[in-house]
DNA sequence: CAGTATAACGCATAATTATAGAAAATATAT
DNA sequence: ATATATTTTCTATAATTATGCGTTATACTG
């Protein structure tokens, strides 16, 4: 019964590396990593831990909820040029996406600059850089 | 059988004028109004018309979508002074929050400035703002 | 330590939504 | 009109999620 903690520890990470449409799903992927449990426990552990089910059908941790809105309502594209990151928004929009970003933990990028449509990522080297875009359009869910 | 788009059309202006959180909740509202059937038409028609139901548990329409999160995720409040509506946002986001506002069908306003995290919107009279006022509020879900 | 309170859990089942299949209504073709 | 095809609907049921209740584990108190 002191599993409660670390199942929710495995719930997030879970939740943040793949897709997860179902609670049986979830009950699953939990088992494998030696949780077991049935889906009366998980529906609570989603109540506990404020999970939220998008309207996509797929599970996000509370606290992702407003990025991943961010994201999916206003970054256009993402395109990558070496080590840079330029993001492309809703026109207007460059701004709020680059806040949203920044108060994120990616803690992938040095530094960025928004202009009215458009996001300038610097990012450390190509492969991080590679991994920003990727982290952004994970979110783009829709 | 020549029910059904006359119940479409029943629905779009339920889910607009309340919150709907289950689909027993339409059927019912539906009844109200002559509209006779079953859940599982209702959940057909929600198909069909591609009608979301939000992480908070309220049914919109999908062209609702995107100005409801913009509202729900970026807007921080909504103040009168006679006929103007002060409309505080994240900062950085007055420009798409007053963009969306500026696309959505809400026919009351004159014009709008925005700013950083202010928008500033001119009604025709405060009776208009007032409504105007309403009309976002109504739009942030939780 | 025993006794009691609280928290976590499973089982069974309720509540909500989706869908397969048949029937009825409507449209189209001959 | 009659026959055929398509659309709309309902019934029944499956799939998914939530919850009441009893049980067991853990914590707390004296």
């Amino acid at each position: 019964m002191r599993q409660r903690n670390a199942r929710h520890e495995a719930i997030r990470e879970i939740v943040r590396s793949r897709y997860i449409h179902t609670q049986r799903d979830l009950v699953e992927e939990l088992a494998t990593r030696g949780f077991v449990c049935t889906q009366a426990t998980i529906s609570r552990d989603i109540s506990d831990m404020g999970l939220r089910k998008l309207t996509e059908g797929v599970y996000i941790l509370a606290e992702d909820v407003h990025l991943q809105r961010i994201v999916s309502d206003l970054v256009l594209d993402v395109v990558l040029a070496n080590n840079l990151v330029v993001v492309k928004t809703e026109t207007g929009s460059a701004q709020a996406v680059a806040a949203a970003l920044d108060a994120a933990d990616l803690p992938l990028l040095l530094g960025s600059i928004a202009g009215d449509d458009t996001i300038l990522i610097i990012a450390q080297d190509e492969e991080r850089a590679k991994a920003f875009k990727a982290a952004v359009n994970k979110l783009k869910v829709q």
